[in-house]
Order: structure tokens, then C-alpha cells, then sequence
DNA sequence: CGAGTATACGAACGTTCGTGCTAACTTGTC
DNA sequence: GACAAGTTAGCACGAACGTTCGTATACTCG
């Protein structure tokens, strides 16, 4: 089976790149990702995207060879903004305990400082697609379930180094961790208070606590 | 203002009511409600939820003079379903721990029995229009808004007959467990399998305890 | 400078969307 | 059994959708 025009190919690197094209590509995908935590991805549609973007249709759909494939790029582009402000910044702690207080930390931030009109992008986004089968849905659930993995690999440091009870569950602390924190994120963007981050912030604090964890600062 | 050409008056009641216009219009909002938990509100379009129950397109749409009132009967009957579901259930229990609890457990219960393809109804719809403005979007945040009252009403009952600490904080409560509920729907959706489930009630029930609150059973 | 190509545009395509009109059929009431 | 009202289907509309095509511009390299 072979591949069915592709008009731009990854893996071989096109003979000639151009900067002014690079800049429209990364103007667009900045504004898909934001417009589809509004609309979500479904509801974004090219046109719309191009008067946002203030660029023609057809010359915003010669980027991508189909929607689906702008679709995931403007997954890999949250994606890379999702690791510079979350994952990069707590990937230097020092313990396990600290790089789960600095994911956890990380991301409420990354809430607060609305880089999406519509919260985490992830989270408008896989609520949407998670029972639409396809390379998207795949794509987002790889996605959470490799920020999952990272939660519980903190959690797992954190025991072996014997700040955190060795009793305790990797998987459902960082289960309980998630779900503060998409809930923190979801009544974020109704009610654009501080009160459910920082609930969500006193919840997270105690319940390491109560796992075994002296309280920071 | 004057409404304009609202086929179905809901407050002068219509003078003759036909039994199989109601179940037609019962099959419509039935079927309506499971799409949405697919497509999204949004998504769910007029000519494929017609296909879907056996009728045409301009048949269906007879029976509400607009999509966005189609959209606002398919979030009441959801409603009408949950209340059946989870709240009246719960609605005679001693206490208000037994009440919290009964919520809680309901709300697993409504979630393993599959009542919609995509999961709890109310999850799935709200993170898609809680940035769309209009009536929709406002029944559905009412909605929430209402269920979150209920959780904390609870809670302060089970503090008023002393089975509860009375140093928490009521809504931060109310928040920790409705995060773990939603959070398990989502995962359940995905994964179809217990483990979000009894995290969830894992979680609470340790949360409960850690309130104050006798283990259940 | 001129050749080649990445980029962008405008127009048009076929399809699907929500919605409106009209006629036929079905049901409940007298 | 007739008549009114509720229910459904057929057909058509304008708009928006994703997508394709031909062409014009503007950058890059030889």
C-alpha cells in the first residue's frame, strides 16, 4: 500500500525551505491551536482559520494535504509548547518529589498564564475525539498516556528515594494528581477565577502529604 | 421582541398531543443524546441523526423549530436520564454521608452502565461548548454548577450530624470528588475497563475517611 | 541576471449543513 | 364518518464545508 499524495514528505526534507514559509506554517498552527480550544478540532474550519490567520484558503491549505494532517499538526505543535512550559521546567529537579511538584506546578501555570483562550489544549481537545477513531484520537491519547507515565515515574523516584510511602500506588496517585488537575483546568476556563488552581493546588499539596511526603516551604 | 415562529409552545399547553409524535420525538432525543456522546453536540448533525432513527431529515426537524432547540431537549432528556440515575436514588439516604456516598456510587454506576456510547453525557458535552455563549452552554454550566451544590450540600449535612470534620472546607470537598468522577468517566471511555472506576472510589473513599468520615461497610 | 520552485491567490468543484415550503398521511374528537 | 390538528415526507434553497486546479508572485541559487 503505498502512500497516497503526500504532498509534503517528513522524512525526505524538501530540496528548498523558505523562511517566509516556515513563518506562515508556525503563524497558522499557533491559531489552529488556538481556535480549536474554542471550537475544537472538529469545529475548526479552514476558512475561519485563514481569516484568522488573514491568509487565502487555498494558499493556507497548500501547508497541509488534508485537514486530518492539520489536524495533527497542530497537535505536534501544542505538543512542543506543551514540553517547553511543563515538562522542560521540572525536568532539572533534583528528586522524584520535587520534579512531581514541579509538573504538577508546571501545568497549573501553564493553565493560569492562558496561552489557549480555551484552557489546555489537550484537555478541550481529547474530550472531543476520544471516541472518534483515527491517527488524531491516537495521537492525543499517546499523549496523555505518556503525561501519565511521566506522573507515575516521578511517583516511583520519589519512593525510592523514601519521600514518598513505598505502600502507595504509582498509578493511582497519578491518577488522583490528573484529575485535580484537568478538573482544575475545566472550572478554570467557566469561571477565569484562582480559586479551583488553587484548590487543586491545596488538594495535590495535602494528598502527597498524607502519601508520606514532608510539606514544601 | 416578539419569538419567532417557535412551533412548540411549552407554556400554552398544545391542545391535542399525539402518543405517536411523543415517541417519535422521545426516539429522536433518545438517539440524539447517545450520538452527542460521540460527535459532540455540535457534530451531531440533523441528516445522520435522522438515518439513525429510521425517519427523514425535514420529519425530524418538524418536531423542533431549530437546531440549537433540538441541542437544549437533548441536554433535558440527558438531564431527565441523570436525575433518574443518580439523583433520585440517592435522594433517601439517612444521612448525608450515606447520601454523598450514594451520589458518588451512583454516578460509577451511571458511568460502567453504558448508558451512552461516549461515556457520562455531561462530560463529554460540557468540555465542547463550555467556550461556545448560548443557551446551551448555560443549561450545561447550570447543570454542573447544580450537581457541584449538590455534592457540597451533602458534605455540610454529613458536618451538621458530626460525620464529617467540621474544619473542611465544604466546596474544596466537593471539588476533589467530582474531579475524581470525571476523571474516571475519561478514562473509562477509553480504556473500557474497572481500573478508573475503583480508582475513583478508592480514591474518595480513602478522602472520606481521611475527613472524619466511618468506612463504609 | 535568469531558471526553478516554494508560496500564495481566486475560482470552482461536489457535498453536506440547517432551514423553509407544501402536500400527504394519521390520529383524536364530535 | 367528518373535520381539525398533529405528524411525516419530498423537494429546494443558500451557505459553508474540504478539496482541486490554474496561475501569479517572490525568493533562492547557479
Amino acid at each position: 500500500m503505498a502512500r497516497i499524495r503526500s504532498p509534503r514528505q517528513p522524512d525526505r526534507p524538501a530540496r528548498k525551505l523558505r523562511s517566509d514559509g516556515e513563518r506562515s506554517r508556525d503563524a497558522i498552527l499557533r491559531e489552529a491551536a488556538r481556535l480549536a480550544t474554542v471550537d475544537g478540532l472538529g469545529g475548526l474550519s479552514i476558512s475561519r482559520l485563514a481569516d484568522a490567520v488573514g491568509m487565502s484558503k487555498s494558499g493556507l491549505f497548500a501547508h497541509f494535504g488534508s485537514k486530518e494532517e492539520l489536524q495533527l499538526a497542530t497537535v505536534e505543535r501544542a505538543t512542543t509548547l506543551f514540553d517547553e512550559q511543563v515538562i522542560e521546567p521540572a525536568s532539572d529537579a533534583a528528586s522524584g518529589l520535587e520534579r512531581l511538584r514541579g509538573l504538577v506546578g508546571g501545568y497549573l501555570r501553564y493553565v493560569e498564564v492562558d496561552n489557549f483562550p480555551g484552557g489546555c489544549f489537550f484537555s478541550s481537545v481529547l474530550a472531543e475525539v476520544d471516541m472518534q477513531p483515527g491517527p488524531v484520537r491516537d495521537r492525543l491519547v499517546l499523549f496523555l498516556d505518556d503525561w501519565l507515565a511521566r506522573l507515575e515515574a516521578a511517583v516511583r523516584d520519589a519512593q525510592a528515594e523514601g519521600s514518598i510511602d513505598s505502600e502507595e500506588d504509582p498509578g493511582q496517585l497519578a491518577f488522583e494528581v490528573e484529575a485535580l488537575l484537568l478538573f482544575a483546568n475545566a472550572q478554570y476556563v467557566v469561571v477565569r477565577t484562582q480559586v479551583p488552581i488553587e484548590r487543586a493546588r491545596r488538594a495535590i499539596e495535602r494528598r502527597l502529604v498524607a502519601a508520606g511526603a514532608k510539606p514544601s516551604d
